[in-house]
DNA sequence: ATCCAGGGCA
DNA sequence: TGCCCTGGAT
């Protein structure tokens, strides 16, 4: 859970998730799904699914005896096998998080970008990890990185190593740690499809990888120039920004093509959604069914979704 | 509104 | 290198 994410922002997931899987046999024989549920709202729902996995595979082989044995588990590299193994077993590896990357790189005013660097400052670090134990040591550079060498405004007044801080004497805390190079998100326009049928509501599976991969989505359709119209608001991904234009319509009683099943609304919270879908959720009470459908957006709906006869109902006049 | 941080993997 | 998501700071 505290890969790419802030402990105060897991807290309350690690709470609910330790409530629900006190141990690892319950974890490993729980649903997908219903492991997916305790995520839902974290977002990079890769880790839920290797998390799942990995609980699996150490129910059946065991635990992992070292570093290089954790790293063939799904979703643990370099990093995760470091926290891991200093944290709960000891081993000597310090983990050089994102937080204790920027404190090094400021205390010695010097960039921490490749794996020679990053091996030099694990060695620099042995005695220390010797004297005070590799779990103490870890917590403490990941506590102190996060709350006092922040990435803005670092508490350096009262930070109890500013006389040994090189990039505080030199007046260079703004230059380390080396910022990362941005790449530019790319742009997309999706008609999200918010099909009732009666009281129940059309959501797409959960799919295996990619995208959203293992929570329920509403169905998407791809919308040429002249589609894009009407109420739209914009989702941020990673390397995407989805501009979603809601598109509410109602059809008769029929089964949809398997990647797509009905939910009774009633059901909907209990299945994971992601943020994107949860937000649709609050809001669509506010939309108007879409009075007319271009041809494209038919057609998508009749021939990929349903793959059979269907009836869009259509919106009463007044 | 805009920018940024934060690991694993193909 | 691009793909995975969101919360927080400004
Ligand atoms: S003096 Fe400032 S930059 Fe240096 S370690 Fe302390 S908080 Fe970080």
């Amino acid at each position: 859970m505290l890969q790419q994410t802030q402990v105060n922002t897991v807290i309350p997931y690690f709470e609910r998730w330790m409530k629900r899987f006190p141990n690892l046999k319950k974890l490993a024989n729980a649903s997908p799904e219903t492991v997916m549920k305790y995520w839902e709202g974290l977002g990079y729902y890769r880790r839920c699914r290797n998390l799942h996995k990995t609980s699996q595979w150490i129910q059946q082989h065991g635990w992992p005896k070292d570093r290089s044995q954790m790293q063939f588990l799904p979703g643990i590299g370099s990093y995760t096998s470091a926290a891991i193994g200093s944290i709960a077993f000891q081993w000597s590896s310090p983990a050089l998080d994102g937080n204790v990357i920027r404190f090094l790189s400021r205390l010695h005013a010097t960039n921490l970008t490749n794996a020679k660097q990053k091996l030099a400052m694990e060695a620099w670090l042995q005695p220390a990890l010797q004297s005070l134990g590799p779990s103490r040591l870890t917590q403490a550079l990941m506590e102190f990185g996060s709350l006092v060498c922040k990435k803005s405004k670092p508490h350096c007044g009262s930070c109890p190593l500013k006389m040994h801080c090189q990039a505080f004497r030199l007046g260079q805390i703004d230059l380390f740690p080396q910022p990362k190079k941005k790449s530019v998100p790319k742009v997309a326009h999706r008609g999200l499809l918010i099909v009732y049928s009666g009281d129940r509501l059309l959501l797409q599976k959960p799919r295996a990888v990619g995208l959203l991969g293992g929570v329920y989505c509403f169905p998407t359709a791809s919308l040429s120039p002249k589609d894009r119209t009407g109420v739209s608001y914009a989702h941020r991904y990673s390397h995407l920004i989805e501009h979603v234009y809601p598109i509410v319509i109602r059809v008769n009683n029929t089964a949809p093509s398997s990647p797509y099943r009905w939910v009774n609304l009633k059901k909907l919270s209990q299945l994971p959604l992601g943020n994107r879908d949860k937000l649709m959720l609050k809001h669509m009470h506010h939309l108007k069914p879409k009075e007319e459908l271009s041809r494209s957006l038919q057609s998508q709906i009749s021939k990929d979704i349903f793959k059979h006869p269907m009836v869009i109902i259509p919106v009463q006049k007044e």
